[in-house]
DNA sequence: GAAGCTTATGAAAGCGTTTGCAGTAAATTC
DNA sequence: GAATTTACTGCAAACGCTTTCATAAGCTTC
């Protein structure tokens, strides 16, 4: 009917055969907004909204011109008065802090951030969640952005490189101010977004020349817990370490430790490297494996703490006892490698640190831009119960 | 020196006498800004953004009228090749794709969260990221969530009820689109922001008439803990819990574990509960008071598995063997469980369920208002080897 | 081949903030 | 008390999209 009735309109007037009526649209546009408008949808929601737990409409959350209403300022002045007060005198301060506090005024952050190009929100993307390490990391990273007044958003890739490429568009497309991965290794597309995103980048654990990043010395923590065990005698080790090929961490601290029993002359050769799942499970699983060979290793190194354990609890269900039947040594130093049975020699790694110390840098360089720089805390070896000499 | 110009420009105009004349105003706006173009803010770095990894300037991230220009059709018509393709004709289609994909368009979230009032974002808050519960169910409501195109924003609290609304209004402001959280007790002021929110709130672990929730049982965990503990003959039950004045979820636990040995005829007194920080070392701790008593327990109840590990730890290192000196159920049913020596029994909460069906039920109330609905998630006893019968 | 439908496209009005500039009230100076 | 400076406040533009309405362009149909 609407639709009929303006092309008559149109006939009518003959406007259809003037180009560049731009204003003149407009001017109709001004009049037909007006007519239609309680039936416009904008019109017709803008004051009313629905709840979402009774069906029953409510009034819209207030906004900056609400409280400028009530307060009978201009909005402008309230929005100053909500983020720079130093620019509002007392007495207009004062009464518009009470009409924003009477009608539970909450800032629109997303209009924010629309103008000022900054949501306030920085995005961890993190292989699981489901995991005491990156728990621990994005504990620390978002307890530090807090304080800055920036919030987490997080994302898991279940180590799936796809899933990466996905998140890091979502968190791009959202606007964040600064992204969190773990990691250096990645494919090309993730690199490339990364590469113009034009948001400073953080990557946890493993360095890359074109981010800053927050390290540990991964082939140390590896070397470190080789050379524990070199030193206790033993010349026989194997190793259970996550998926090498997919996983730069644990391939580093698989080399350092390769590196430094080389160093003494002993081989890591690839059968006594069982690669599993980074879970208790895989743990148990790979140390099945190790203990399954012709010569058994007399002891064995976790690619993680997790991985340790497992073990530990398949040798211990095998009745072999640890550290006296064989030795084990992790890497992480979770809470939980101090309280198993025996108490576990592992390789500290500051994971917490790490997540403190990528949102510094996040904060940092959103700050002052500038040329890529790379935090290297340590790793130090952590002798627990779980190694003891070789007995000959 | 440009203020004093434009007064003394005022006053030879004699402009400052009339009133409403605004849209003189902004006709000299229109001039002015245009004469100014170049040094207003706007204009001047529309088209320059520095770049955070070098302190070079580079091109802004492209538009929608970047890739309208590029593809020779209206931003309207490239906004509905995005968002609605099956109104654009094929071959438009296809010509707004390729331009979009060479000028490495991402959408800007931001700017449609403002006018469509979404953002495809969802908020939770737990009390801390690092616990393995929160962290498992956290997971799976992420990996939900991330299958129906939203993200996820998180917070911790470290169990403060001043954090939490400091959360929810954090969230509130960057507008989410639904909000999640933990057990059903709050600050007076948290339940009024969330009232209010007029965003589809889950609750998590407890339910609230108020809101929907997924929920476990919580008194039956205990319950269940309690009875496994008198079939087996125990009369002296000890129970290592968190602070119950401040944690819902643990306070039904132990009323829950209270009233089943009332049943019996057993009383669950105070200085049989020992409550402590939920972790491994407070386990330890609530086991050493308990097992400090004058008639130490002959079985005890963890309130959750981290601190029925933590006992079985202390017990182990007090030389008191698990089960045949003393019996240990936990509530949970972590990965770790099963994994401990000996294997844990304990009342298994599907923690993964509870974060999948939060985002379900968050995902259907955004969809469709209605009345608040609670759904409810079985626990259920898992029998391993930490308990035995009474030895008498 | 004119009239009517249907489909594709374009112009511009918002969305709720921040902020540059202009103007006005208050404070200070002479 | 007039003139000048300073402190505050207001107007409107801009942020980058979505969507409404209007029109133009293709189709049918008689």
């Amino acid at each position: 009917m609407g639709k009929s009735m303006s092309s008559l309109l149109r006939k009518w007037t003959n406007l259809g055969k003037f180009k560049n009526m731009y204003r003149d649209n407009a001017d109709r546009y001004g009049k037909t907004t007006a007519a239609y408008g309680p039936f416009s949808r904008h019109r017709y929601c803008k004051n009313l909204q629905l709840c979402h737990f009774s069906n029953m409409t409510f009034e819209r959350r207030s906004r900056l011109d609400d409280v400028a209403r009530d307060a009978g300022v201009s909005l402008a002045t309230v929005s100053r008065a909500m983020t720079r007060p130093e620019l509002v005198r007392a007495t207009t301060l004062a009464r518009v802090r009470s009409s924003a506090q009477k009608l539970g005024y909450i800032p629109g952050g997303v209009a924010r951030a629309l103008v000022s190009g900054k949501s306030m929100t920085v995005g961890a993307i993190v292989p699981t969640l489901d995991s005491a390490i990156f728990a621990k990391t994005l504990q620390a990273m978002q307890s530090t952005l807090s304080q800055a007044g920036y919030l987490l958003l997080v994302a898991s890739t279940n180590y799936n490189n796809d899933a990466e490429v996905e998140a890091i568009r979502g968190f791009l497309a959202r606007g964040v101010d600064g992204l969190f991965l773990v990691g250096a290794e990645r494919s090309r597309q993730a690199s490339d977004l990364l590469r113009n995103a034009m948001v400073p980048v953080t990557l946890g654990w493993c360095a890359d020349p074109l981010f800053d990043a927050v390290t540990v010395d991964n082939h140390l923590a590896g070397a470190l817990a080789a050379r524990h065990l070199l030193d206790l005698g033993h010349r026989n080790i194997g190793m259970i370490a996550g998926q090498v090929s997919s996983n730069d961490r644990q391939r580093k601290r698989v080399e350092g430790a390769r590196a430094t029993l080389l160093e003494y002359g002993v081989a890591l050769p690839e059968w006594l490297v069982s690669e599993q799942p980074l879970t208790l499970a895989g743990g148990r699983q790979g140390c099945a494996v190790l203990m399954s060979a012709a010569h058994p290793p007399t002891a064995i190194i976790g690619g993680n703490d997790i991985l340790a354990i497992g073990c530990i609890t398949e040798l211990q269900l095998q009745g072999i006892s640890v550290p006296q039947g064989l030795s084990v040594v992790g890497i992480d130093n979770l809470e939980l490698a101090a309280h198993v049975t025996p108490p576990m020699t592992t390789i500290h790694l500051p994971t917490g640190r790490i997540g403190e110390q990528a949102a510094l840098s996040l904060l940092r360089r959103m700050a002052n831009p500038g040329p890529p720089q790379e935090i290297e805390l340590p790793v130090e070896l952590v002798i627990r119960k779980s190694t003891e000499p070789l007995s000959t």
